[in-house]
DNA sequence: ATGCCCTATTATATAGGA
């Protein structure tokens, strides 16, 4: 069967319920991965969704800050749920659909400003998670998986609008794009966007600052869509639906999509 | 690279985002 996911950092789930239902509405991805939900799972909007044919969720919840969620119109069961670096944080959610395959949906600590866990503790909370994860993977090898979400890292030169500049930045710093890469490669992850998109600039975010985003184009990837190597042959059709950042109450994030074939 | 920003909170300033 071929499905097509998305992934999508929301920025409050209950304030954007319009938006979420107009991407379910306009580009009908069979499941959609939202991150920073700020919404105990209780509350998330589900009926709008549900009427949309997206019946099934996992989630993962609190109140104001963090929340993941895994919505579906196909069958799903939730198949993990972890808190890595013991963070007490809603940031990671895991299901299993129905045609066997396992999504993985995080939302991987920002970092605060300054990059360095001496005078900034959030950094370190950054890096044990992410080691966490590659320990976490390296005992669970994974197979016919998919892991998405705001990994809150972009790893390449092209995946920033100015590499240089942005070297000693939270999220483009060389000690995150290794640990990045060591989380990447011991759950033998393909970065399946970049699979289809080899070449050039490659942005997911804009921030809220930029007087105009548009046309300064100061932007990030830092939302990924990787899969297993049993299943990445058939990863697909990976793009970044930038339209969506000029939506009506945006998110400062764009949805990035795949499909595959399988 | 900072910032003319944005969100949630038993809010009315603060913490967090990146």
């Amino acid at each position: 069967m071929s499905f097509t996911l998305a992934t999508w950092n929301i920025n409050s789930v209950r304030l954007r319920e319009p938006i979420v239902l107009k991407l379910l509405e306009e580009e009908a991805p069979d499941v959609l991965c939202l991150q920073e939900c700020k919404s105990p799972v209780e509350k998330i909007p589900t009926e709008g969704f549900a009427a949309l044919g997206y019946t099934h969720m996992v989630a993962r919840g609190q109140k104001g800050y963090n929340g993941v969620a895994i919505l579906s119109k196909i069958p799903m069961v939730e198949a993990a749920s972890e808190d890595f670096a013991s963070l007490n944080h809603a940031r990671h959610i895991a299901g299993r659909l129905e045609n066997g395959v396992t999504v993985h949906n995080f939302y991987v600590p920002a970092g605060g400003d300054k990059p360095d866990r001496e005078v900034n503790e959030k950094f370190g909370q950054k890096l044990d998670y992410l080691t966490e994860m590659r320990d976490w993977f390296h005992a669970e090898k994974p197979e016919k998986s998919i892991l998405v979400g705001d990994l809150n890292i972009a790893p390449r030169e092209d995946d920033v609008w100015d590499h240089k500049k942005l070297l000693k930045v939270v999220s483009h710093t060389p000690i995150e794009v290794e640990k990045l890469a060591e989380t990447q490669e011991s759950g033998g992850w393909v970065d399946i966007t970049r699979q289809d998109v080899p070449e050039g600039k490659l942005y997911s975010w804009w921030s809220y600052r930029a007087r105009d985003w548009d046309v300064a184009d100061k932007g990030r990837r830092l939302d990924h869509v990787w899969a297993t190597p049993d299943i990445s042959n058939a990863g697909h059709g990976s793009r970044v639906l930038r339209a969506a950042r000029g939506w009506e109450k945006p998110s400062d994030h764009a949805p990035v999509f795949a499909s595959f074939d399988l």
